[in-house]
DNA sequence: GTCATCATGTAAGCCGTTACATGATTGC
DNA sequence: GCAATCATGTAACGGCTTACATGATGAC
């Protein structure tokens, strides 16, 4: 899972450690913050395993490319200087995905988690960076989801209005309504994937 | 949160660890299904200190209380052998809650675990077992659930539709109705718990 | 007598957290 | 120069899962 987050962002942009936790925490919301202590221990698994690499200071966060002098703390010095606005911040180490990190990636968000506890988190992530995804397996995620709410939802039903007292009844009620909300939800997500006519950028989802 | 499942459930009535995992999966449902290897352990842990204790085999299921023996395996084959049907499974060790184990379920049942990831399970276990709160501690946790929800959903209102291509704003509109409608639910709950017209037992929850 | 199910347990390991320690830079 | 924030890191630990091992009972 924190693999997934780390590499989904950094397929779109280059970023460091303590901005990549703000970003986690602005896609998942309230589903997930993950922590330093298994953050950057986490960016260095995946550099040793050359699925992220260190990028050049100066190329990291302006349109203008600046020909470096090879000592990298002096091109950050001077490319501070240069602008006279808010300089870039200090020894953050920027990382940016490889062709490993691309594999590792797509095989991250094809493989059947289900089953796993936290299924939730995980389908959530997996839709976060679904859009690196081919559309078919795209579909094929969104059918896999719908599958397994389906079964939730049935299930639920076939129990009927669930046991114990009234607050547990009604926390089972107010999950399988949930459920089925995330199934219509899932659907409409499959629908607008299949209808070539709301593929159009811009289109909105409901 | 095992512990709370555990002892939650024990306080309704004496049960072993296998049909203690199949009611955690009833009454969670989706939410959580532990496992044997987590299972095991807590009992024994809990035992050792004194929150539950085994009770004896032949006052387990039965109305009739039949007078021990003495000897554990006897009484329990004698109780076998004096009814013709379905005898009780084997060498199954049946718990049940000590005065311990019943104060620290209300300790657990009420103290702030806020903040910690995983909120939404540990909400939905103590709302499962909050019939055994006094009705103040019980209003406590709804209001408390109630303001992280708010806070929740306002936070998540600033941000506008999120951001990220359209499946992530896709997620994030999701989650934010999520929240709403869990939060209508809590105040639900709240104004039922308030209203004393609906506490008379057998009145439906919407 | 053997298979499926019920039932209990252990060992290893994963994946994350908390708490702590440290350093760079900017704003005042 | 001092505080706030940005930024990176480590150590210890926690809670749960998986995989494995074992045994009892009832159905056939």
């Amino acid at each position: 899972m924190l693999e997934l987050a780390i590499l989904g962002l950094l397929k779109e942009q280059p970023l460091h450690g303590y901005e990549l936790k703000k970003r986690v925490g602005e896609t998942l919301g309230t589903l997930w913050g993950i922590s330093y202590g298994s953050l950057y221990p986490a960016l260095r698994r995946l550099e040793r395993d050359g699925a992220i690499e260190g990028v050049e200071p100066e190329a990291t966060a302006f349109t203008a490319p600046i020909p470096a002098t090879g000592s990298l703390a002096g091109d950050l010095a001077a490319a501070r200087a240069r602008r006279g606005t808010k300089p870039s911040r200090r020894t953050r180490k920027v990382y940016r995905l490889t062709p490993i990190g691309e594999a590792r990636l797509q095989q991250l968000l094809l493989d059947d988690a289900s089953g796993t506890a936290d299924d939730e988190r995980t389908f959530a992530m997996k839709l976060a960076f679904c859009g690196h995804l081919e559309p078919t397996a795209r579909v094929e995620l969104l059918e896999h989801r719908r599958s397994a709410l389906a079964d939730r939802l049935s299930r639920a039903q076939r129990l009927g209005t669930g046991r114990g007292d009234r607050y547990a009844r009604s926390l089972f009620e107010h999950r399988t309504q949930a459920t089925q909300r995330d199934l219509e939800w899932v659907e409409a997500l499959i629908e607008a994937e299949t209808d070539p006519n709301s593929h159009r950028e811009g289109a909105a989802a409901s």
